[in-house]
RNA sequence: GCGGGAGUGCCGGAGCGGCCAAACGGGCAAGCUUGAGGUGCUUGUGGCUUAGUGCCUGCACAGGUUCGAUUCCUGUCUCCCGCACCA
């Protein structure tokens, strides 16, 4: 056999799908749409990894496949261009984030093409593009008119080595998502959005969407949604509020906490603790450590001053606490050592009574002598008019009686803070609002958009490069025309890809965001494949914003991606393949060795899609062999197929059509090995062709290739997908197989058994079986003779002329032959 | 600590109530092919037993439900992922 080209074939047809223009695609109305699409990616200047291989892969299997199922298919690819890599390696290098990122596009583009995916380039955008981040811009005033978007001074997330504020969906765990460093609180006047007002909406929304259960449980967790009751408590007869999910323990409150960050704490101080509570107000606004947060002790001064607790009447003393989130709820807490693990550490370390006013069902709690706090349900003990109720039915009648005597109101509370949209960077979409002496804060009219970025900027410069070019701050105030200064915050990268989704639709207009009809015709996504790094930020911002834009009339859904896949990660000597790992296995490395489709095939068929997978470089072989096998498998088409053939061929067609609907990529795959691997003596053309089909979303290019050999004009990438004929499938056919492959089985086993104890060489095998399955056999004879390279006889075990001198036959079952062996 | 997921052969992984544990791929071993390699093909790969169509062991561990469990339930252990002082 000829050596096959694999590279020359690739580059061959990649060229031809391309002058075809076959994968451009426009409205149409009397087809069915459908929109896959796989996270856009910031474009880095390095190659395609095998990680990256499997993500857009996916997708493409998918794309494909769906498009030969007659479904208008939009499968469009961008760049999240704006970002801080770029702006880095302009501060090392000297390099212009422009020309590093748009060098770095133009690399991946090529790499992705060398994938053969079936991407409409036509629609290609970069959020960098001024005619993409014009509408940044645009929505950005939308939003500011509608009070979504809203500057506000107040502590943020701040990485020192970014020289940047975090979204807090940034600053998880108190490091920096892009650097890993400590991230600082700091006092900075900043833009959000307003998702809070949406945390409910999202929360819903998630019920009626298809993703993987987890992503919706982190941003179920996310958005943190809890129902309480809000409580005054009195201090100096003025009312402090407090959130408490656990009214039933109120009458247990022995004490208070106040956040050590809290705005109005000073309040609180007498003149007596003053210099304490400074002392331990700066402490706590020290950077702290992961670690710290994680072991951190309950720390806390006296304020000097006492609560009282309308309930009870009882006065408690207040304290300034390290442990109580000064964001979350009133910034206040009451605290009840009995019952809640935090307040009881702190009771105990400064030596503050307890009160158990929850008896467990099954023994007696008392108030000096509690080791930890109980925090289960039980009886309620010492609580006024509550006791001997179940506390847990017990909340409902205080929360009642708290509202009749208008101490408080239940309450729903949201641990999901508003959206820190403005950062001290340089390469992003510049905030269209201007600062003016006389006017305030003005925002651009939308005729002056885009504000565009200037180029010539001072990238050494300590502060946001931004603000060094004085052509771009010194502005002329668009109200009083008065001497202004711009805003020179820039938008983070998340707002970019919180519409590019919309954009494909109508990614070329010049004059609107998108068109409404476009848009609606093409969203929602229908199926969205990414990694589930972005649960929390890409994909909740995603949801956000589309509800936001529906609200303003924009679009008419609220959810932008009906189906979502996360697709595992792909590990190498037991750690995440990346180039910080330095574990990579290029594309290249590959496709130079093997030819692409052998990477495509491998990653989709060494396990689900969904679960992490090893690299392995020997089970890339085994696609080889594979791909392999089916060009072979073309010297051996002839004939019109029996009906065996026609049964497997349709159960495979059916098999894998349902597979690949389910993601079960490697059942899809297998279900055409196993062709390949029966009809390997011959099979009828239009067989060939169907298995070509069933390979192609996983191979597209050597099954074009091989689709043209056979002498089709029509390019396979847009052939129909074959249809199994459910009445052509005789599982009888599986059935006597298995039945013959054991027989087999049991023959060879007797040639060893002859030949290790009696070193005898088998001559000739007779078989004996009922009358009734004798048609069954000897169809199977051919090929029972083929794998054991003997002749077989066959009998009925009634016949008196068979030939059986050592009586076997009497040992004949149903589905079991009697063997007899010379 | 809380939440999610997973533990199957030498390895990657199928199976998710009985028909079948280990499909499919890899590795390894033997044989054939080849001048030798490579490729390709065939067979074997828990134990015992055997001119076979059988037994035992076995799907992290321990219990349970069931006529029947890798599959469902409970507990334990291990690993991965996410969140983490959210009152």
């Amino acid at each position: 056999m000829a050596e096959v080209n694999f590279q020359k074939i690739e580059k061959k047809w990649q060229k031809e799908w391309e002058k075809a223009g076959i994968f451009h695609v426009a409205e149409d109305s009397k087809k069915r749409k459908y929109y896959v699409l796989e996270m856009y990616p910031y474009p880095s200047a390095s190659f395609l990894h095998m990680g990256h291989v499997r993500n857009y892969t996916l997708g493409d299997v998918y794309a494909r496949f769906r498009r030969m199922n007659g479904f208008n298919v939009l499968y469009p690819m961008g760049y999240d261009s704006f970002g801080l890599p770029a702006e880095t390696a302009a501060k090392k290098e000297g390099i212009h984030p422009k020309k590093y990122t748009e060098d770095a596009i133009k690399k991946i583009i090529e790499y992705m093409k060398a994938l053969g995916l079936s991407y409409d380039w036509n629609r290609i955008i970069a959020s960098h593009d001024q005619n993409y981040y014009k509408w940044n811009q645009f929505f950005f005033l939308k939003l500011f008119e509608k009070g979504l978007a809203y500057r506000k001074k107040s502590p943020v997330n701040w990485c020192e080595k970014c020289e940047s504020v975090l979204a807090d969906e940034e600053a998880e765990g108190g490091k920096c998502w892009r650097c890993g460093n400590e991230v600082m609180k700091k006092e900075l006047e900043q833009w959000f959005f307003k998702i809070t007002d949406y945390a409910e909406k999202l929360l819903k929304g998630l019920d009626r969407i298809d993703w993987p259960e987890r992503i919706k449980v982190m941003q179920k967790n996310w958005i943190g949604k809890s129902y309480g009751t809000e409580i005054d408590f009195e201090v100096e007869g003025k009312a402090w509020p407090i959130f408490t999910t656990r009214p039933d323990t109120i009458y247990g409150v022995t004490f208070m906490v106040i956040s050590s960050q809290h705005p109005r704490l000073m309040e609180l101080v007498t003149e007596n603790q003053k210099k304490e509570v400074e002392n331990f107000v700066r402490k706590c606004q020290k950077a702290r450590t992961a670690e710290e947060i994680e072991n951190l002790d309950k720390q806390g001064v006296f304020t000097g001053k006492y609560a009282v607790n309308l309930l009870t009447k009882e006065k408690i003393p207040v304290y300034a606490g390290n442990f109580v989130l000064a964001e979350y709820g009133s910034g206040m807490v009451m605290a009840v050592p009995a019952h809640d693990q935090r307040d009881f550490e702190f009771a105990r370390k400064y030596k503050i009574p307890m009160k158990v006013v929850i008896q467990p069902k099954n023994c007696k709690l008392s108030s000096e002598k509690i080791e930890k706090a109980y925090i289960d349900e039980g009886i309620m003990a010492d609580s006024g008019n509550f006791n001997g109720m179940l506390s847990s039915k017990a909340i409902d009648p205080i929360s009642d009686f708290i509202e009749k005597k208008k101490l408080g109101k239940r309450a729903v509370h949201y641990k999901i803070r508003d959206w820190l949209v403005s950062r001290q960077r340089y390469w992003g979409t510049p905030i269209p609002i201007i600062y003016c002496g006389k006017c305030g804060v003005v925002p651009v009219p939308e005729k002056d958009l885009p504000v565009l970025l200037p180029e010539k900027v001072d990238f050494k410069a300590k502060t946001n490069p931004l603000s060094s070019s004085k052509e771009f701050v010194n502005v002329k105030c668009p109200l009083c025309e008065g001497n202004a200064r711009r805003e020179t915050d820039t938008m983070g990268g998340f707002v970019d890809s919180s519409w590019y989704f919309l954009r494909y639709c109508d990614s070329k207009n010049k004059n609107k965001p998108f068109d409404e009809n476009k848009v609606g015709y093409w969203m929602p996504v229908d199926q969205y494949v990414g990694g589930a790094e972005h649960a929390v930020m890409h994909l909740i911002y995603a949801r956000f914003f589309t509800k936001a834009l529906k609200d303003l009339g924009f679009v008419t859904f609220d959810e932008p991606f009906a189906r979502l896949f996360n697709q595992g990660i792909v590990y190498k000597d037991g750690s995440k393949m990346s180039k910080s790992s330095g574990n990579v296995v290029f594309q290249t490395d590959i496709s130079d060795k093997y030819g692409i489709d052998t990477a495509r095939l491998f990653l989709m068929f060494v396990s689900s899609p969904d679960k992490q997978m090893e690299w392995s470089d020997e089970g890339v072989e085994g696609s080889f062999r594979i791909i392999n096998k089916l060009i072979r498998l073309k010297e051996k088409v002839s004939g019109k197929g029996d009906a065996r053939q026609e049964s497997k061929m349709n159960l495979a067609v059916k098999k894998a059509t349902e597979s690949l609907e389910k993601f079960e990529y490697p059942r899809a795959i297998i279900s055409v090995i196993e062709c390949v691997d029966a009809f390997s003596d011959s099979l009828s053309r239009k067989n060939y062709e169907i298995l070509l089909k069933l390979m192609h979303p996983f191979c597209p290019h050597i099954t074009e290739e091989l689709w043209h050999e056979l002498g089709n004009k029509s390019f396979i990438s847009l052939e129909k997908w074959p249809k199994a004929d459910e009445s052509k499938i005789d599982l009888e056919f599986e059935k006597q197989e298995k039945q013959s492959e054991l027989v087999v089985d049991d023959i060879r086993n007797i040639f060893r058994i002859l030949k290790e104890k009696q070193n005898k060489e088998p001559k000739k095998v007779y078989l004996y079986m009922l009358p009734k399955e004798l048609g069954v056999y000897k169809d199977a004879k051919g090929s029972i003779e083929k794998s054991l390279n003997v002749p077989v006889e066959i009998f009925a075990v009634n016949d008196p002329k068979k030939y059986d001198p050592q009586n076997k036959a009497g040992k004949a079952k149903p589905g079991k032959p009697a063997i007899y062996i010379e």
